[in-house]
DNA sequence: AGTCCACAGGAAGGGCAGGCGA
DNA sequence: TCGCCTGCCCTTCCTGTGGACT
């Protein structure tokens, strides 16, 4: 390659129009200004919590809907709107945000306290307090703050299931041990059936309020994103049919606006990098088999060493076919596995609730099946497609040193 | 109808790392 | 330093179970 080449190269990148703008404004933590066909769950939000302006307590309210139907979202923007109304009548309120799925910081029962500690303004240690102890605190905190304090709480399905009840029973007695401040709940939460299982207690005093969020459907979707891109993207450099491919792809999969998004912006990407003129619907291609790509490799990665010898053993016995495996062999497996790499295997007690997670985290499928009088199993498959089975066969061998 | 397989999955508790207060 | 507390990962022990076989 020539000098003058090289030197083409850097100037066709300098003078040519990039093709984002703002690359945040495709990712889920922006905040738009405003909401698309979520109106009348605004308008259901923002009166429930309405009597926050009078210095009262709104009722606690408990948000459902599946992923990226707009739940945090539509509450983070209304919460700010409602501060931005307080804050101009001079009306003392604070919210708090936690999400409950972010692994190490509100999972437990003892992490969520500290975490809402800390967010208060006391700092907590992150283990070693007794429980009570980390309550004082939390109380104490919140007792040193005036007028009205609404907890987000976000994913309180996942935490719920994981610590039970109680923690809920506690909160819901929170307002007879504070004096100062009056405190309302917002939980939110992607299982429908949620509260079935709850304490009946809890449950009526919980969700004194209840919203429900819909799936978008593909043209909700579609106005969602063109919104967005406009945002995002230079004039011109989104082609005609990306933006509905996106919106279709992603209503397909229960109407997931992140999943749209995280397509679309992806999609950019993948063009930015091959210098292309504009996104096209070859992007958009490319992009939906990288994002389930990444995210499945990424999953993967975090699991310890043991899970992923479980994991191996179930690719290695299903061959990435559509066949599947019973669990008694892929316990076999896994202890030959073991050995081979310098392992202590795990008791099979163990083994089945990993199994249950690698279900949970959707690489595998599993259902229980009986085969009468030869006993009572779990039979399992790979739910990944060829090409992303085998990036992570690879990637598992890699990982374990084998050829 | 009863038996029996090969597990699933609940309950209890052990061992460990790590923080706090005395 | 010690005792006590926590979460986390794991084992041990146990009961439950769908359906083929007798």
């Amino acid at each position: 390659m020539t000098q003058t080449t090289i030197q083409q190269i850097f100037s066709n990148y300098m003078t040519k129009q990039p093709l984002f703008i703002n690359k945040k404004a495709l990712t889920t933590s922006y905040t738009p200004e405003n909401v698309p066909h979520r109106d009348e769950q605004i308008s259901q939000l923002a009166s429930i919590l309405t009597p926050v302006l009078k210095r009262e307590r709104p009722s606690n309210v408990f948000i459902y809907g599946p992923t990226g139907s707009g739940k945090t979202l539509v509450t983070q923007y209304v919460a700010s709107e409602l501060k931005g109304a307080a804050e101009k009548n001079g009306i003392p309120f604070h919210i708090v945000y936690v999400n409950c799925k972010m692994k190490r910081v509100a999972d437990t029962e003892y992490r969520l306290l500290a975490h809402l500690s800390n967010l208060l303004g006391k700092e907590v240690p992150p283990t070693g307090l007794p429980t009570d102890q980390v309550y004082k605190t939390f109380f104490g905190a919140l007792d040193e703050r005036e007028g009205v304090v609404i907890f987000i709480i976000d994913e309180i399905d996942a935490l719920i299931k994981k610590v039970g009840d109680e923690l809920l029973y506690n909160f819901t007695r929170i307002n007879q041990d504070v004096k100062n401040v009056k405190v309302s709940f917002i939980g939110i939460s992607n299982d429908l059936g949620f509260t079935e299982n709850l304490d009946a207690r809890v449950r009526s005093s919980l969700s004194e309020e209840e919203l429900i969020f819909p799936p978008y459907n593909a043209l909700q979707l579609q106005r969602i994103l063109t919104e967005r891109s406009n945002l995002a993207f230079n004039k011109g450099k989104v082609a005609d049919g990306v933006i509905s491919k996106c919106a279709a792809l992603a209503a397909q999969e229960h109407g997931d606006a992140r999943r749209a998004l995280d397509l679309l912006r992806v999609a950019g990407e993948l063009a930015e990098r091959e210098n292309a003129q504009m996104v096209e619907e070859k992007h958009v291609d490319a992009a939906e088999s990288k994002v389930d790509m990444d995210r499945i490799i990424e999953t993967v990665k975090m699991q310890p060493k043991q899970s992923k010898a479980i994991l191996y053993s179930i690719i290695y016995l299903t061959r990435g076919e559509e066949k599947t495996c019973l669990s008694g062999d892929v316990y076999d497996e896994y202890v030959r596995i073991c050995k081979i790499i310098g392992l202590k295997p795990l008791t099979q007690r163990r083994v089945s609730d990993i199994i249950s997670e690698l279900d949970i985290m959707g690489i595998i499928t599993s259902k229980v099946i009986s085969k009468g009088r030869y006993g009572r199993m779990r039979d399992i498959g790979l739910a990944i497609s060829a090409e992303i089975y085998q990036k992570l066969l690879n990637f598992l061998k890699s990982d374990f040193g084998f050829d």
